[in-house]
This record gives C-alpha cells, sequence and structure tokens, in this order.
DNA sequence: GTCTATAGAGGGATAGAC
DNA sequence: GTCTATCCCTCTATAGAC
C-alpha cells in the first residue's frame, strides 16, 4: 500500500528534475506502480501535492536554520554567520531540493501561483530581523542602514554560492576560501574589522 | 503581418513570464492576434522559437562580453573585473532575460531538453580562460590554482547578484558597497593586495 | 485504497483552401 | 502568410465497481 509520504517523496523527485508542468500525475503514479487515478485517494489535486511538499520543505529549513541561530546566538559574529550559511549549504546538498526551491522561485514568476509560495520565498526577511537582533546585542554602534548593506552582500554570498552547487558539488575547500575572502570585507560593514 | 522577429519577442516575453512548458502556442499565436496554426509557417515547431530565441540571446550576451574584454584588456584587474561584472548586471537588468536564462538552467535538469541548451551555459570556461590569460600578462606570479579559486568567487558574486535581482530591482549604490568589500578580499587572491 | 471507464479540456502539429 | 478543419495525443479530474 502507497502511502500519503510515498507519494510526496516520489512527487518530489520528479518535481525538482523534471519541473512541476513537465510532470504529470501519470508519471508519478507510475513510479509508484499506480494508476493515476488513484493519487486522488490521497491528494484532491495535482497542485495540493506541490503544496505540501513545499509546507514540508519550508518548516524544514525554517527549523534547521531557526535551531542553528539558537545554539549559536552567543558566538561571535563570524562563527553564527559562517553557521548559518553552512546550514544552508548542508540543507541544499541535496540536490532535488535544490532544484525544486530554484522552481519555486520562478514559478512566481507566474500569474497562477504567485500568491501560493510568496509566503514561504519572505524567510530572508524573518532572517534579517532576527540577526540584526543579536549582532546589536554584542556592537551597539551597528546601524540599521549598515547592517541592511551588509545583510544584502551575505545574502548574494550564499545564493550566488547555491546558484554555483547547481552546477558543481559542493566543496568544502573551495567554500572554505569564499567564505574568507568575504568575512575580510563583511567584518568591515558591520564595524568588526 | 506578423514576422519572425515579432513571434521571438512574444514568445521571449510569454517564456520569460510564464515558462516554456506552461505557455502555448496558443498563447503565443493570441499575443500576436493569429491563430496558433500560422505560426508553424515561420517555425517547424515550438521547441524551435525557443532555440532561435536562445541563440539570439547566448549571440548578444557574448558579444557584449567579448567587446568589454578586448575594451579593458589592458586596464588594471580591478577595472577589467569590475567592468565585466557591469556588463553581466546590465545585461540581465533586463528582468525578462533573467527570468528566461534561469529557466534554461533548470530545463537542463529535464533529460528531454539537456543536450539543447548546455553549450550556451558554458560561456563561464570561455570567460575563465580569457581572463587568465589576460590577468598573467600583468602578473606573471599569478598561478592556474590560485586563479581558479578566485574565479568561483568571482561567479558566486557575479551570479549571487543576479539571483538578488530576481526579487529585488537592481541598484547601483548596492553593487558598489557589494563589490568594493567583494575586491577587498578577492585582490589577496591575486596577489594583487 | 485501488481499479476501470470516461469525461472534457487543451496540447502540438498537418492538410489544404484562399 | 493566414485561415479553417481536423487529427491524435496527453492532461487533470470524477464516478462508481470491487
Amino acid at each position: 500500500m502507497v502511502t500519503k509520504q510515498d507519494i510526496k517523496d516520489t512527487a518530489f523527485t520528479l518535481f525538482a528534475r523534471k519541473g512541476y508542468a513537465e510532470t504529470s500525475t501519470e508519471d508519478i503514479a507510475k513510479a509508484l506502480g499506480l494508476k493515476k487515478q488513484s493519487l486522488y485517494s490521497h491528494f484532491k489535486s495535482k497542485v495540493a501535492i506541490l503544496c505540501e511538499i513545499m509546507q514540508d520543505q519550508s518548516y524544514i529549513m525554517f527549523a534547521e536554520i531557526g535551531t542553528k541561530i539558537k545554539e549559536l546566538a552567543d558566538q561571535p559574529a563570524e562563527i553564527l554567520l559562517s553557521g548559518i550559511a553552512n546550514v544552508y549549504i548542508s540543507i541544499f546538498s541535496n540536490r532535488n531540493r535544490l532544484l525544486l526551491w530554484k522552481r519555486i522561485i520562478l514559478l512566481t514568476g507566474n500569474d497562477e501561483y504567485r500568491e501560493m509560495f510568496s509566503e514561504i520565498l519572505q524567510f530572508d526577511k524573518t532572517l534579517s530581523k532576527d540577526l540584526f537582533k543579536i549582532l546589536k546585542r554584542n556592537n551597539s554602534e551597528l546601524s540599521q542602514h549598515d547592517f541592511d548593506y551588509f545583510f544584502v552582500s551575505y545574502m548574494i554570498l550564499i545564493f550566488g554560492y547555491l546558484e554555483w552547487m547547481l552546477l558543481n558539488d559542493h566543496d568544502d575547500a573551495i567554500f572554505n576560501v569564499v567564505w574568507r575572502n568575504y568575512w575580510r570585507g563583511a567584518k568591515r560593514q558591520l564595524n568588526l574589522g
């Protein structure tokens, strides 16, 4: 017997590799040894499968990053920030997860799906607020303005590295070099250098 | 009368905003005031439209970056490298162009399209070779190994910023800050600092 | 929960008149 | 070069038997 989770796992892989529109309900069912009609006992529509998958995925991401922030809140800024960057990398070392997130970002370019995933993609707003509070604690001179500029370059580093991981495998040595060079500039933005 | 270029322009916009699979030949024809069957006098298939569009787009990109490299080959490294980064940004300030390129990268995750666009996406290999030659000219101590590490971080900066532009508009002030911080670390990688 | 049957819409593409 | 007519296929989804 096929469970809801089985369907989500299989659809996750297919949506990630082929794309949502390019994956038919028949593709999903076939991979599970089912007829496509049987999926409708578990989900009311195809898009409902994608929605549940993305809810699970965003929950995982929010939880992992939230945990790491709590764990490192009292550490020096570099430890905290490189720690969070490494959580992003560890989460998206799962190639299918990386592909699916990239696809979801582009789905929101389509009116039909814009509302559906916009909330999930706003996580950086939450992260920005949390980080500012923590960094301000150890450095009361830090202005919102300076932090905002820093945060953009921090996101660019992370998303740039994730983009690179689309075409290359993650490589700790490379990321460490990239991080060290990045941090040399960033710590000045945070008035730490 | 509708020209081939009209069809490419309209399809370009629709493919970029909705996605290739999500755009039907009828969508394209309707936007042009045509019946979908009329497109087949100009193109032999739907995918042929996408291929021609991407050939045009890659030609534009290769030409603009190639021209800038020649123009700045004798300038100091920072002028050359920030100049090329700015050409990328200027090219992809066209939001539809940025969306379409991101979609093409993901299309190659689909077996059906892998071969079709893999060549276009290898441009960074050419760029890497050209830049190494130029930088080596002014700094004969530069090793391939050091350059490779530098080049990864350079691509991460550019692609990270393009990713950021997906969700925000380009902002010269922000890019300049990001670039300055980046360059502080990068010039050491190139033994210039 | 899985199946068969089927609805009903929309997809890409071709033939041939004008 | 654009049209109408048409083909054949695939798609999502529902109804109802087991």
